[in-house]
DNA sequence: TCATAAACTTTGCGCGCGCAAAGTTTATGA
DNA sequence: TCATAAACTTTGCGCGCGCAAAGTTTATGA
C-alpha cells in the first residue's frame, strides 16, 4: 500500500481497467459486480489505497449512510453504554453513526439539532434532555428528519418511543422492598430533569396504595445532572431533618442511590438487607457502577440491549419506508438483588 | 420562519437581491460584508431558514471545519468530562468537534480513524487505547492529518503530547501517605491498558526509594477496560492472599480504588485515615465519581481543564501554519485529600 | 450452439457550492 | 468634490461524485 496520488474515482477506475460507474457500483455495494470485477478493484485497492470523496458522494445522494445519536448527558455511564451498543448496530448495518452529547444543557441540545440538519442524516435517534428541552425545536426537528426517541419519550412526538416502563419498574421494587422488610419512602429530586422520574414516582404511589401501605415521599431539591452529588448533599440534610419514616429508601435512580449510600456513610448509617443495619437503599437502572457501592446496590436492570437494538430496528424500518405509525415500546425491568436492601 | 422551498445559495441570494458570491462570503464570515449587506441577509434567513450543504462546501474546500476528538473508551466518565471539554473548545472556535470512542477494541479504534481519513477533517486529538493501539495505523495517521496526542503518548508521534506528569502523580501521593502513616503498597494491573500506568508504577517505585523505603507492589491480573471490576475482584483475592505487605494501598488509579474499596467493604476491612481504621487507600485521577466512596476517595487530580485546553490551543497553532516541532507538555497533579487515606 | 440475461461501458448531465478575475458600485475622508 | 479603497457583481470554471440511457460484452443454461 504505497502512498498514492490518486484524486479521484476516476483516476482509480484508468488504474483497474474497468470504467468510473463500475467503480462507483462496487463502492456502493461490492456484491453487486462480476467476482472477476472485484478481485481487480480490491487489487488495486490494496496497491493505491483510494477512498471515494464523502463529500462528493453526500452531496449527490439524498439519502446519506448517517445516523445521529444523540444524548442528554455523556459523563453519565448508562448513556455511554446505551450510546455505544447503539453505534454497534448502526455499524452493522452499514451506516456511519455520529454521537453527540447536551452536556446537560439545552442550548446545546438545540445547536446539536440545527447542527444535525445540515448533516443530512438518514435518521436520527435522539434521548432528549426532557422537561429542561425546547420542545418546539425537537418537535420541528422530528418534523423534517426521521427520529426515534429512545430512553426519555415526548407525547406523540418521533417515530416512536423506545424506552423503559418506569412504573413497573418501581412496582417490581416497592414489592419486592415490602416483601422482605418494611415499607419505603421514595427519595428524589424535586423538579427531575428526566420525565420518566414523575412515572417512577407515580409507580411507587400506585405500588404503595396497591400493598395498603402509605406513600412517603421525600423530594429534595436540586437542578442539573449531577445526580450523585445532589444525592449526597440532599441526603445528608434529609437524614440530619429525620425525614424518613422507615429505614428503606428506594431512590428515584441509581445515581442518586450512589450519592444517598455515600450520605448514609456520611453520617454513619450502615446500609444493608442484613436485620442489624440502619438501612436499606434500593435503586433503579442497574447503572454500570451499582456493583461497586459499599455495600452494592439493589436496583432494577434496564433492558439495554432491548432498547438498543428495538431502537435501530424502528428507525430502519421507517428509513426503509416502511410507514410505522408512531410506536412506543416500554420494556420491563429486571430485579437485580445485591446486598444493599 | 415559514418552511422554505429553497434549494441553493443561488435561489436564496435572488431572494436577498446580492449575488450569490457575497451571500457565500457572509455564510463564510457574516464580519466580512457591509452591515446593510448582513442586515439583508439576516433578515432574509429569518424568512426562509436557507442553509448552505455543507457536503458542497466541504467538497470544495480543502480545510474543512471538521474536528475529530478520538478517546479510547467514554463509558469512562473520566474520558467522557475531557471530551466534553475538548468539544467546548473547538465549538468556541467555530469548528465542528466530531467525537468518536474506541470502547476499549483496537479494531474500532483503527475503523474510527480510517473514518476520519474521509472526514478530511481539519485536525484530530487523539486518546489512543495505549497498548493495545495498532502503533502503526497511528502513526501513518498521524502522518497524514494534523493530530495532537492527548493523555496517553506514543514517543514522537503527532504534532503534540499533552497529559499528565504520572510520576509526579505518584511521588506526591507517596510523599503524603508516608508523612501521614506507614508507607504504601501498590495496587495496579499487571498488563495495563494505559502507559501511564507503567510511569506511576516508576514513579511510585523512586519516591519511595527516595524515601528509604522497600516499594511493594502487587500487580494484579485482568485486561481491558472494566477497571472497577478487576479492583474489586482481584482486590478481594489480594486480601484473601494477604498480598498487602502495610494497610494502606495506592490504587493506580482511581477506578480500580473504586473496586478495591468494594473489595475492602466486602472483606469487612474498614477504610479511612483514621487510626483505628484497618486500611487507608488512595487512587489517582480525581475520577468524577471518587467523592462518592464510601469513604470518600483521597486522589491526585488531573488538571482536565489545562489538558483540554493546551491539546485544542496546540492543535490549531499547527493548523494555522505554525510549525510546532513535537513537543511534549505534562501538567503536574494536584493532591485532593479526602477521607480514604 | 445460440438465445438471453447479467454485467459492464460510454456518454453526458447535474448536484451546490468555492474560487478567481475583471468590472462596477458604494462608502470614506481630506 | 473627488480620489481611493472597500464592497459588491458578473461570469465562468472546477470539485468528485451519482445517476440514467443506450449500447456492448460476457456468462449461463438448455
Amino acid at each position: 500500500m504505497q502512498k498514492s496520488k490518486i484524486r479521484n474515482m476516476q483516476e482509480f477506475s484508468a488504474l483497474t481497467g474497468l470504467s468510473r460507474p463500475t467503480v462507483s457500483k462496487y463502492f456502493h455495494d461490492p456484491e453487486s459486480v462480476r467476482a472477476s470485477t472485484r478481485a481487480r478493484i480490491e487489487a488495486a485497492l490494496a496497491e493505491h489505497d483510494f477512498r471515494p470523496n464523502i463529500y462528493a458522494i453526500n452531496q449527490n445522494r439524498s439519502l446519506t449512510k448517517t445516523v445521529g445519536i444523540v444524548v442528554p448527558y455523556l459523563a453519565d455511564p448508562f448513556f455511554a453504554e446505551l450510546a455505544r451498543q447503539i453505534e454497534q448496530c448502526c455499524l452493522e448495518r452499514g451506516y456511519r453513526p455520529t454521537l453527540f452529547s447536551a452536556h446537560g444543557d439545552p442550548k446545546l441540545e438545540t445547536d446539536i439539532l440545527e447542527n444535525l440538519r445540515s448533516l443530512k442524516p438518514a435518521g436520527v435517534l435522539l434521548a432528549p434532555l426532557g422537561r429542561a428541552s425546547d420542545r418546539k425545536t425537537i418537535e420541528a426537528f422530528c418534523a423534517d428528519v426521521p427520529t426515534v426517541l429512545f430512553d426519555s419519550g415526548i407525547k406523540g412526538v418521533g417515530l416512536a418511543f423506545i424506552g423503559s416502563d418506569s412504573p413497573q419498574f418501581a412496582d417490581l421494587m416497592v414489592d419486592y422492598l415490602c416483601r422482605t422488610g418494611e415499607p419505603p419512602c421514595f427519595f428524589e429530586m424535586k423538579t427531575p430533569s428526566n420525565p420518566n422520574a414523575n412515572r417512577r414516582r407515580a409507580g411507587y404511589i400506585a405500588a404503595m396504595e396497591r400493598l395498603d401501605h402509605v406513600p412517603r415521599i421525600v423530594s429534595v431539591p436540586g437542578t442539573g445532572w449531577a445526580f450523585e452529588d445532589i444525592g449526597r448533599r440532599e441526603g445528608i440534610a434529609a437524614i440530619d431533618a429525620q425525614a424518613f419514616e422507615t429505614g428503606t429508601v428506594l431512590c428515584s435512580n441509581d445515581r442518586l442511590a450512589i450519592g444517598f449510600i455515600s450520605a448514609c456513610f456520611e453520617r454513619g448509617l450502615s446500609v444493608g438487607r442484613e436485620n442489624n443495619r440502619d438501612m436499606r437503599v434500593a435503586g433503579m437502572d442497574d447503572h454500570p457502577l451499582a456493583r461497586f457501592t459499599c455495600p452494592p446496590l439493589t436496583t432494577v436492570a434496564q433492558d439495554y440491549d432491548a432498547i438498543a437494538r428495538q431502537s435501530v430496528d424502528m428507525l430502519f424500518r421507517a428509513v426503509s419506508g416502511e410507514t410505522v405509525s408512531h410506536e412506543v415500546r416500554q420494556f420491563d425491568g429486571r430485579l437485580v438483588l445485591r446486598d444493599s436492601a
